[in-house]
DNA sequence: ATTCACTATTAAAACGATTTAGCGCTACAA
DNA sequence: TTGTAGCGCTAAATCGTTTTAATAGTGAAT
């Protein structure tokens, strides 16, 4: 223990060689430069036994490269968010990087200082970012040229960057559809603030037009917004205002917390679900299937997504140091209607 | 966009002084070193105005130090460690550090080489780590004096470093009883491998003593291995030896996975909770509240458990360069009891 | 004997910060 | 006039790598 931590010099001395030597062989170089298998083997067996590792920093400050990725997220301990995260650390880990890892619980202020951080002070080589950002113009002035950033589950305006996420329009399409097809009249919409970003904008629209396409009457007043800060208090309001004053017989829901927070209220407030009031959600999760009834979700592929932003975020890594230029990918990945009892008349 | 990045030598260029006095009013140490405000208002403005960012790498090569901490644990998709790691990139954050994250898959190869990573080639000031070793042996090894390592949830034998995590031989003991005073006479016990993890040792230890209490015999059947890679048919079959053949009238399992995989099974089993058996489990989360009926857990105080571990690993890092003794904290946190349905009798 | 080609190796520069030791200047005392 | 103390500042060393350009050594060809 308390083994003694060699330099490249040191070493270098130690075995009697050059450190120019030691660090072909460190880099997989020696054979290009013609190091002769009899000095590889030598530096190779001392590395090994003195337990030597190149110092990180020192290398990337020489070579301006630091193995590391930045994942910015609102909350990895949201389920949905830490599912992404730990399927994006898996193929990090594979592919030789490191993951640094940092909340921005919903704050653009924030946001922007830590990716600052991030770029100029960590010197990750790329971020993966879930933006609460309006637009992505803020983003524009920190960005370094070329600089590999992926946009997961939220897009933004006046940024042209490559993003991964679902077709959020189709799935709160399909649902809404769902919905009205097993004969829900009235179907109340909750949407997180702030409604700007861009999950929830393609929901709300995509509830719309089912509604259109249904031939049901839009009431403005059936969309009703939740704030964080107030969670348990607006959604109270929120399912008394429809079920009591609206007499909603459909309810859905864009965000697995607020569906959370309406499970809590069900019971107490005498709604029966699906009797009383079609149910269903985005984001599925554990509670969902063990809920009695079990509750009705879209689907996202959490699995998919991280394996697809960090497919997308080695691809522009690789292509920083080049000149070619650079297009940007956008990926929309088609979620999964998970029926179940809660959205099922009878 | 697109902004030129200067670094220190051209800045100083640019207004005319030495990158010295640039350092010193970067570190705060301009007072010390007597540097006129004139100049200090002079170098502050450069900063702001050209966006300059210190190197990290290079400052790091420098000082020996990241600015970085490594939290490793068996799997952050898993809301315990989530919350955990939420709380502690929460306090890292205030205090300046970024948060390196992995995951090690309870796998302890995978641990070691991780660990010896993220300390030599990181170069992580400090580290909080859930260990999936039998023994603190091979840490030991890899451990550079007076490294600041804070063990989260699982300690380690032959190891004598700091600790954070709960008294899980309280928490089950009183768990245990609580079910043997609502009624129950066979008390089945879910545990999952490996077994030798101090916290499951020490829960164990808790169920048997609380049957010794209560004047129960102690079955060594009644005690069953749940391995996560073969959990749903391991959970089934556990359970129907239990309730069919054994007639167990009380069931705590020691995971809050295991207990999901229970609650999935329990309806299709036609084994009715609390009727036929009493049920509890280790770890709280929003499934035991919402399920019906609502399932009784040990709850973790998670928040508190993440304060901690960071407040002593600060501790750590920074006697870390001093010549003061460093020792070693170990800290029990106790859990408390969340009584629900599940396990009150009627 | 000189040139040439080739192999195996190395010295030194570069990356961008921090910090130590010391330099030039002014002011004041001897 | 000389000595010295303090102020404000800077040159240069240092951290540990990677990489370029150069060097020594050997054997073959001229």
């Amino acid at each position: 223990m308390a083994v003694k931590k060699y330099n490249i010099e040191e070493l270098a001395k130690k075995i009697g060689v050059s450190k120019t030597l030691i660090s072909f062989v460190l880099n997989n170089k020696a054979d290009h430069y013609g190091v002769s298998k009899a000095t590889q083997k030598k530096v190779l067996e001392a590395i090994k036994k003195t337990g030597f590792r190149p110092s990180f920093s020192a290398r990337m400050l020489r070579l301006k490269k630091s193995n590391l990725i930045g994942v910015l997220m609102a909350d990895i301990s949201n389920p949905f968010f830490a599912q992404i995260a730990t399927r994006i650390e898996q193929l990090a880990d594979i592919a030789g990087y490191r993951i640094i890892m940092a909340n921005t619980h919903e704050n653009p202020k924030k946001e922007l200082d830590l990716l600052e951080s991030l770029i100029y002070s960590q010197g990750v080589d790329g971020v993966i970012l879930t933006s609460s950002l309006k637009s992505g113009i803020p983003l524009k002035k920190i960005l370094p040229e070329r600089f590999p950033l992926v946009l997961l589950d939220r897009k933004l305006g006046q940024l042209e960057n490559s993003s991964v996420g679902i077709d959020n329009f189709d799935g709160s399409l399909r649902m809404t559809t769902h919905l009205a097809t097993e004969g829900a009249k009235k179907i109340g919409l909750l949407v997180i603030t702030p409604g700007y970003l861009s999950p929830i904008r393609d929901r709300i629209r995509g509830y719309t037009e089912a509604l259109s396409q249904a031939g049901i009457e839009n009431d403005p007043e059936l969309i009703r917004e939740i704030s964080f800060q107030s969670i348990e208090k607006d959604v109270f309001e929120a399912l008394s205002f429809f079920h009591l004053h609206k007499k909603v017989d459909g309810l859905f829901v864009l965000n697995n917390q607020i569906a959370k927070h309406c499970l809590l209220n069900f019971e107490q407030m005498n709604i029966r679900i699906p009797h009383d009031m079609l149910f269903a959600s985005f984001d599925d999760n554990d509670l969902f299937s063990l809920y009695n009834p079990s509750v009705s979700a879209v689907m996202q592929p959490v699995d998919q997504l991280g394996h697809k932003a960090f497919g997308e975020l080695s691809r522009l890594i690789s292509l920083k140091d080049g000149t070619e230029k650079i297009e940007a990918n956008e990926l929309n990945l088609t979620p999964e209607l998970i029926i179940r009892q809660s959205s099922r008349r009878n």
